[in-house]
Formats: structure tokens, C-alpha cells, sequence
RNA sequence: GGGCGCAUAGCUCAGCGGUAGAGCGCUGCUCUUACAAAGCAGAUGUCGGCGGUUCGAAACCGUCUGUGCCCACCA
């Protein structure tokens, strides 16, 4: 615990709050409360400041989005960790910003002009990407608000966009530092096209799904020279350019280097022999389209084939003949069903469950396409990525997801960046009227003379992505803000991303920044999930609108929820019944401060000394100094879901029910030991609410200042455990005193009896050393002085203590024996447990003193247990 | 086709070598003056199946079944 004389201290006058609801109402709370953070400047860093940085960049949100559980969860977690850095007297950065999100976006605008019967090119490029900037100066950037509503501390001062001036010069810089080193090429390949995008994709970019397609076995040239292959696309086989078989097979070996005929056309095509080809699949023949298949490019490469191109970028047949003109979806069932005319198919068609690659933009069949394109040349840059978390001084959370990063970085191809879109990064290279090539760095002039052009495509929007944590403090220039807060510290995500960002800003960051990674950390997060586990997407009718939750149950109510599901890397499941739960819990912290304020609680004066307090305030202090320490571990390990329990936990148990309740006798007693009490008190709460304000901000800062009447909660310090207040036998005492009360009260509730009603008693505390707690517990477990005419219809014993109490007769004997013999036989078979685990030797000689220790505890314990539980079967009247 | 993960109370999940846990839900009694968005008490599991290692296994190994995810240019 801080030092008492660094805090403001409230002397006790709180009329204020005592006439506050008993319910708490984060809606009238929260937003003025966020702008107040904001206003006062908490959230915004400074880089010229002595303490030592703490930097998050959040991963951008695309422009067109709205906040989603999934960036709520996200957000949830880098806030809780800022805050608890900003706590911690860090000088901490949360950067905020968006993405222009290519595709995204581009689709977006060009839907409105659709609806206005427009397509970009009747605006042309300038003035539709004019209209883009437009769109997101009016629709754009939604999300941004819905993170105020979340309580996200981010610096606003230093929002970003991937499309700023800044970023864009950041991503001029590095092409061209890539190009002039070589790692920046433009060649003619097969790429994945997306033929209602009309651009070419990256291999992230598409989503293979298993899908029935059909099968077909055609025959290829006659008699003796036929071969037959096999197809899943026999639109295609108006492009091949040859047959390939493997170079062993026996069967086909009379063929290779002659031609056969290719059905549906005039040519006739060579039979190569390749090495690619299994000649256990199918037929052991392949047809091959050079201009079609990845594959049968790579074929066409070796043997010097054709590349013949028969559809165009919208997958519409181009080669003159009945099929110019089809769709490449009717042109196969054409091409099927003039082959089957011709007796050409030799199988009939087969269903046959094979992935096919879907855009991850619009789920339209990608194809392959031969085009022209630039590419990064991604090995160097991918072996240092893989090498900077190899050597450790990139650390991925959890390490279970190591892996999936390696099986990335380790085989990676070639990066296809270019894009035939409007929307995004220009790529900066000229072509001059000879056939030059020339590379633009920010600064150079564009050439001028005739017939020089700019490249048309743009860039893929994870390029700039990928320079997110150096691009937006100021990269290239060198800025006080890169020099403070590069690199960041924490990148935390979700592990869909790893390779669609996470290895890329590994690459870049550490390609750009002189070997120096982007963060030191990469803490990977799951999805968010309905109650039923069941993935939660737009396209579900289960998906929820946080801002619904936040508006029904609080933001902190959200948040809690999000943070208590958040185990490393798993799915987060969530429900409504769950944020109603943390609801619930931010109310309790509510009324628990409340009550403290009610009874004076106080922070002024320095924590009395240990023999000043009773046991309970020993205990919770004890209690308090081990959460702290906790829960700081906790959070250096990204163990959200088991600090918010473990804080949910001691908040509820121990503070606001056992403490509050063991308190309430010393209060109302008054006197000296009341005041060290309220002191207490008023410890235990403001730090509970210090170490809560991470996760639960708004309910915490609320009471926290009505509490210490202090500035905020945003900027206390956080606290550190006190291991001087460490007290093994003040816990001990209360865990004893603890099962007193539970036994009664468990007595009580079998027998029927009201919460409420007093029972006459008589205790004997002088055995359990709990003597001093008599006061306490009578007011607990609702007993009253026995009075003269006190006759004891039941006895208790617990823990050393008998309780001795009048039923007035109306003791249900038979179900409290009932009860009684139950015990003792678990406390029975318990003895013969542990009696028997230390007569084996074997375990005696193996096993660990703490395990051998700990049985001879559960020995001892049954050995209480029955005597306790014999004398007082004994002490029952007879029926 | 490769790789990874998961199967524990009705639901969602912790635990990962020494007596089965949490939250929600459920049952009962209570408006006991911080809180009924609460309090107290309680019930509920051959820890997926089968083998093995061990004095001891929910936990480690093997195997089977079910299930989820990632990667993938075999037509």
C-alpha cells in the first residue's frame, strides 16, 4: 500500500454519497465522466516526459467498421493494461487510428454510386477517390465514438489514419528503400484473382472452402493417341497447351513428345513428361493450362508451353467459338455437355470434395489469373521475423501459439502488394516512353517529359498495416515521439491476424528500424463467441451490438465480462446473462463503498500498527497485501480471466461480505478500536477500487473520488503489496472463526429458522482462542444472551468453541442426527483414507514432505472432525 | 492432404501428479437498516472410452471416438 501522506484524504464528511441510490447508474455516469479524462489530458502522452514509455498501438479498425465484441474485448484489455502502466507512473501512449481498408472501403462507395445507377469509372479516378475521402468525412470512422462509450484511453492528439500524409509518405519511404535494395519486384505470375473485386488478391486474401465439385474424365485425341485426364474445371481446357504425365509411367511413356488432338478445337496439343505429376491420381494425365493453374504455369515454365489466355478479368470466355462470351460457371457446363455430344466424357461425373478459394472480401470464386504484378520478396524479411522471436527478444503469449507464427514466417511466398483498385497507396514508380522504370521516394519529383505515367495500382491496405507502430509516430522523420515510444511495448490482437499483420509489422518493423522489433511482446487473444460457444459474425443472427449492452448494463459491466472471459489465446464466450453478472458486481462495489462511507471509512492519518487492530483488520490487511502481489503477477503474465476472478472474488468475499460483516460489531461499538476500524476500512476499499480501476474504470473513479476525495483514480498510483502486513495467524484466527459462524448458520437453516431470528445462546469460546470475537459473532449468526431461563436444546462445537443454544423444543432432532451421522461417517472414511495413504511406505518415501504434511493435516482434521461430530450426536436430546 | 487444439457439474470454463473448482443456472429460507442487481444455507460430476506409467492420474504416455481451428497449387 502507497503511503497514506500521497493521497488526498477525505475526513470522513461524505453527506454527499450517503444520499445516493442504492443502485448504481452507469448511464448518467460514464459520459461525462470519459470526457472529463479526456479533457484533463490523462490519456495524452508526452514525449518529452522522464518517465519511462509504455506504448500500444491499437490495431486499426477499418474505417468502414463499428465496434464489434471483438474489438471491445480487444480494447478492454490494452486499456486495462495502460491504465495499470499509467498507474504504475509510466508515461504511457495508447495510439489510436484507423485503416483505409482497400477493398473494404472502395466496395462501400461504389455501392452508393450503384445506387445512384453510377460505376467509379463514369466519376473517373480522381473524382472517386475524391468521393471516398468524402464518404469517410461523413460515414467514416463510426468506431471511433463507440471507444468513448468503452472508456478506451487512447491519445486522441495522436490519431492516425493509414491514409495520412504522414503514413503515406511512410510507405513511399519504404517501397522505395525495398525496391532500390531488391526486394521489390514486378513479374508476370499466376495470381488469385477476384473476378467482381477485378483485383488481384494476396494468398491471405483467400479462403479456401471444401466444396462438392464434379469430376470429369475426358478423352483427348483418338485411337491409339488418345489420353484421358481428369477435371474439376473443364472450362479451362480450351487454354491447354499440353498433357502432362510423370515421366516413369509406363503406360503413357509411347506419348510423350508426340501430339494429340484437343477436343472442341483445332489444335492439337504436345504430351510433355513432368515430374509433378502423381501418377496415382486419377488417370495418371494431367490436362495443362499454363494461363489458369498455378500448377500448370509452373509445367508450362519447365517445358517452354504457351500461355493461353481464354477469359478475361471478369471471368467471361474470350476465345472465339460457341463458348466466347459464357461465364466461366456456364462455360463448364457447355464445354461438359459438347464433350459428352462428342463421346468424349469417359466417367460420368463424380461428385468429388475438393477447396476451392473464396475472395475474404465479397466470397466470390477467386481465379487464377496470369498478370502482371509487384511483389515483396519476402524471404530475407520473413527469416528475421522468425528470428527475433527464435532468439526470444519477441515474446508470443500464449506460447502454445508459437507455431502457428513459425509454420507463417518459415514458408512464406513471394507477397503479391499490388491491387487494380482506386483506393489506397498509389504504388510510386514511373514508366518512361523508352521503357524506363523509375522508383519515387517522397521528395522526388514525378518526371515530367512525354509519355511518362505513373503506375495505375495501388497498394495492398495491409502494406501500410504493416508499418503501423513506426508510420504513426512519425517515420520517416526522426521525431521525439518515435524516439520515446519506439518500439512499443505490447502488440495484443487477435491470433486471426498473425500472419495478415502481426508477421508483417515483424518484417517491416525490424526491416525498417535497424533490427529493432516493433514490440517486445505479442499477446494474441481469441474470438469472441456466444453463450453457447458458437462463433459470433455479422452474417449470425446472434452477433449483439456492445453498445446495446453498454447502454442496458454499463460499460463496465461489458468490460468486466470481456476481461473475466479472457484466458490466453482462447475464445471468449459471451452472454447476456454474464454481463448482467458484472453488472451485478459493479453495483455490489457500489453499495459495499456506500456502506464504508456510511460508517465513516477513512484514509486520514497513517494505517494504525498491527497491535492496534483486531484480528479482522489484520486479516483483510494480510488478505489485501497478497492480492495486490496477485494480481500484479497476473497481469504481467496477460492472465485477465483469472485476475478479474480472483479480484471479483476477494472485492465480494472477503471484503464486502466477511470484513463488512465481522466490522459491523467494532463500528457500532465506537471508540478507539472503531476508528482504526474505519481506517481500515477505508484502506481496504481504496485500494480495492485502485486495483480494480484497470477493467471497471468508470464505477471505480465514481467512488473512488466520493471516497478520498482526490482528484481521479486515473492517475493514482497503483498499488504495491505491503508485505509487512503479512499475518499467518490473523488468518489463521478468521478461518477458524469463519467455520464457527458457517456451522451455526448451517444449524440454523436446517432447522428452519429465519435469517433474522435471535436465537438465546450460550457460548464457550475460551477453547478456540476466538474469545474476542464473541461480540462479532452474536451479531452474526443472530444470537442473543441466554437468559435465566435458558435450557440448551442443541450444542454445538466447532473449532474448539461450543455453542450452546434454546431452541424452545422445537429442534428437529432426528434430521440434525441425521446430518450429524452423515459427517461423521465422510469424517470416518476420511481417518481410514489418510490412515491409510501414511501406512504405505512407498508414498512416505517418495512423496514430497509438503504432500506427506498435508495428509497428516487431513488426518488431524478428521480426528476433530469425529470427536467434535460424536459429542455432539452425544449432546442431542433423545427423541 | 498436412498441422494444432479441445472433450471436467444443466451452460460457459478454470485446474494439468497428491482429498474435484468458479461464474451463471438450480433448491430452500430471508426485505437481518450498504446492496433483493442482495444475504445465508444447500444439491449436482464413475473429470469422453480403453490401455499404460506411478505409491498415487482429471492431470503424464499410447490409442479410439467426438469436436473445433489453422494451413494447403495434386488435376
Amino acid at each position: 500500500m502507497t503511503d497514506t501522506n500521497q493521497r488526498p484524504v477525505n475526513d470522513g464528511d461524505h453527506s454527499a454519497l450517503e444520499t445516493l441510490p442504492t443502485q448504481y447508474a452507469p448511464a448518467e455516469v460514464e459520459g461525462p465522466l470519459y470526457e472529463r479524462w479526456v479533457e484533463r489530458g490523462y490519456f495524452t502522452a508526452d514525449a518529452k516526459s522522464d518517465k519511462p514509455p509504455y506504448t500500444i498501438v491499437i490495431p486499426p479498425p477499418n474505417v468502414t467498421g463499428a465496434l464489434h465484441l471483438g474489438h471491445a474485448f480487444q480494447h478492454t484489455l490494452m486499456d486495462a493494461l495502460t491504465r495499470r502502466k499509467r498507474m504504475q507512473g509510466f508515461e504511457t501512449l495508447w495510439l489510436p487510428g484507423m485503416d483505409h481498408a482497400g477493398i473494404a472501403t472502395q466496395n462501400k462507395v461504389e455501392q452508393q454510386l450503384a445506387e445512384v445507377g453510377k460505376s467509379r469509372h463514369d466519376l473517373g479516378r480522381e473524382a472517386f477517390v475524391e468521393k471516398v475521402w468524402e464518404w469517410k468525412q461523413q460515414y467514416g470512422g463510426q468506431i471511433l465514438g463507440q471507444m468513448r462509450r468503452l472508456g478506451d484511453g487512447v491519445d486522441w492528439s495522436r490519431e492516425r489514419f493509414t491514409m495520412d500524409e504522414g503514413l503515406s509518405q511512410a510507405v513511399q519511404t519504404i517501397f522505395k528503400k525495398l525496391f532500390d535494395d531488391g526486394l521489390i519486384y514486378r513479374a508476370e505470375r499466376i495470381i488469385n484473382w477476384c473476378p467482381r473485386c477485378l483485383t488481384a488478391l494476396s494468398d491471405i486474401e483467400v479462403e479456401h472452402e471444401e466444396r462438392p465439385g464434379e469430376l470429369v474424365s475426358i478423352r483427348y485425341g483418338d485411337g491409339d493417341d488418345s489420353i484421358v485426364v481428369a477435371t474439376t474445371r473443364a472450362e479451362t481446357m480450351l487454354g491447354d497447351t499440353a498433357i502432362a504425365v510423370h515421366p516413369d509411367d509406363a503406360r503413357y511413356a509411347h506419348l510423350v513428345g508426340r501430339t494429340v488432338a484437343l477436343p472442341l478445337t483445332d489444335r492439337r496439343i504436345p504430351v510433355v513428361a513432368d515430374e509433378h505429376v502423381d501418377p496415382e491420381f486419377g488417370t495418371g494425365a494431367v490436362k495443362v493450362t499454363p494461363a489458369h493453374d498455378p500448377n500448370d504455369f509452373a509445367i508450362g515454365q519447365r517445358h517452354g508451353l504457351p500461355n493461353l489466355t481464354v477469359m478475361d478479368e471478369h471471368g467471361v470466355i474470350t476465345v472465339h467459338g460457341p463458348f466466347l462470351g459464357l461465364d466461366r460457371f456456364e462455360a463448364r457446363s457447355a464445354v461438359v455437355g459438347a464433350l459428352r455430344e462428342q463421346g468424349r466424357i469417359v466417367a460420368e461425373k463424380r461428385p468429388y470434395m475438393h477447396a476451392v478459394g473464396h475472395c475474404s472480401r465479397c466470397h466470390t470464386v477467386v481465379e487464377p489469373r496470369l498478370s502482371l504484378q509487384w511483389w515483396v520478396k519476402v524471404e530475407p524479411l520473413a527469416a528475421a521475423a522468425g528470428g527475433a522471436v527464435r532468439d526470444g527478444r519477441v515474446q508470443i503469449h500464449p506460447k502454445e501459439l508459437e507455431g502457428r507464427y513459425f509454420s507463417w514466417v518459415d514458408n512464406m511466398h513471394d507477397w503479391c502488394i499490388s491491387r487494380q483498385l482506386w483506393w489506397g497507396h498509389r504504388i510510386p514508380v514511373w514508366y518512361g516512353p523508352d521503357g524506363e522504370v523509375v522508383c519515387l521516394g517522397p521528395n522526388d519529383p514525378a518526371p515530367t517529359g512525354e509519355g511518362w505515367h505513373q503506375d495505375p495500382d495501388v497498394l495492398d491496405t495491409w502494406f501500410s498495416s504493416a508499418l503501423w507502430p513506426f508510420s504513426t509516430l512519425g517515420w520517416p522523420e526522426q521525431t521525439a515521439d518515435l524516439e520515446k515510444f519506439y518500439p512499443t511495448d505490447v502488440l495484443l490482437t487477435g491470433h486471426d491476424i498473425i500472419f495478415f499483420w502481426v508477421a508483417r509489422m515483424m518484417m517491416f518493423g525490424l526491416y525498417a528500424m535497424d533490427g529493432q522489433a516493433p514490440f517486445h511482446t505479442i499477446a494474441l487473444t481469441g474470438l469472441v463467441r456466444d453463450q453457447f460457444g458458437k462463433k459470433m459474425s455479422k452474417s449470425n443472427p446472434n452477433a449483439v451490438d456492445p453498445i446495446d449492452w453498454m447502454d442496458e448494463f454499463g460499460a463496465d459491466a461489458v468490460r468486466f465480462t470481456l476481461a473475466s472471459g479472457a484466458n490466453p489465446g482462447a475464445d471468449v464466450p459471451i452472454g447476456e446473462d454474464w454481463v448482467k453478472a458484472s453488472r451485478n458486481f459493479c453495483n455490489k462495489v457500489w453499495n459495499a463503498t456506500r456502506f464504508a462511507l456510511m460508517n465513516g471509512a477513512t484514509l486520514a492519518g497513517p494505517l494504525p500498527a498491527a497491535d492496534q487492530l483486531t484480528a479482522p483488520d489484520r486479516w483483510i490487511l494480510s488478505r489485501l497485501a497478497a492480492v495486490v502481489a496477485e494480481t500484479d503477477a497476473l497481469y504481467d503474465d496477460y492472465q485477465f480471466a483469472k485476475l478479474s476472478d480472483s479480484l471479483y472474488h476477494f472485492a465480494w468475499d472477503e471484503v464486502f461480505d466477511w470484513y463488512v460483516e465481522l466490522s459491523k460489531s467494532t463500528l457500532i461499538a465506537g471508540g478507539p478500536q472503531a476508528d482504526a476500524t474505519r481506517r481500515v476500512l477505508g484502506e481496504v476499499l481504496e485500494v480495492t477500487l485502485r486495483l480494480l480501476h484497470p477493467v471497471i474504470p468508470f464505477v471505480t473513479d465514481t467512488l473512488w473520488t466520493a471516497l478520498t476525495g482526490g482528484e481521479s483514480v486515473v492517475v493514482a498510483e497503483w498499488p504495491t503489496a505491503d508485505a509487512g502486513r503479512a499475518d499467518a495467524a490473523a488468518e489463521r484466527e478468521i478461518a477458524q472463526l469463519q467455520s464457527v459462524i458457517t456451522e451455526i448458520r448451517r444449524f440454523r437453516a436446517d432447522q428452519g429458522l429465519a435469517p433474522g431470528q435471535k436465537v438465546p445462546a450460550q457460548l464457550d469460546l475460551s477453547g478456540s482462542g476466538l474469545t474476542a470475537h464473541e461480540a462479532a459473532l452474536r451479531s452474526i449468526a443472530k444470537l442473543q444472551p441466554a437468559g435465566a431461563d435458558f435450557h440448551a436444546t442443541a450444542n454445538l462445537a466447532v473449532a474448539g468453541a461450543t455453542v450452546a443454544l434454546d431452541l424452545s423444543g422445537t429442534i428437529d432432532v432426528d434430521a440434525e442426527r441425521k446430518r450429524l451421522a452423515k459427517d461423521l461417517a465422510a469424517a470416518e472414511k476420511e481417518l481410514t483414507q489418510a490412515q491409510a495413504k501414511l501406512a504405505n511406505e512407498a508414498f512416505l518415501a517418495k512423496a514430497a514432505p509438503a504432500a506427506v504434511e498435508k495428509i497428516h493435516g487431513r488426518q488431524a482434521k478428521a480426528e476433530a472432525d469425529i470427536v467434535r461430530l460424536t459429542a455432539q450426536l452425544a449432546a442431542l436430546p433423545s427423541a
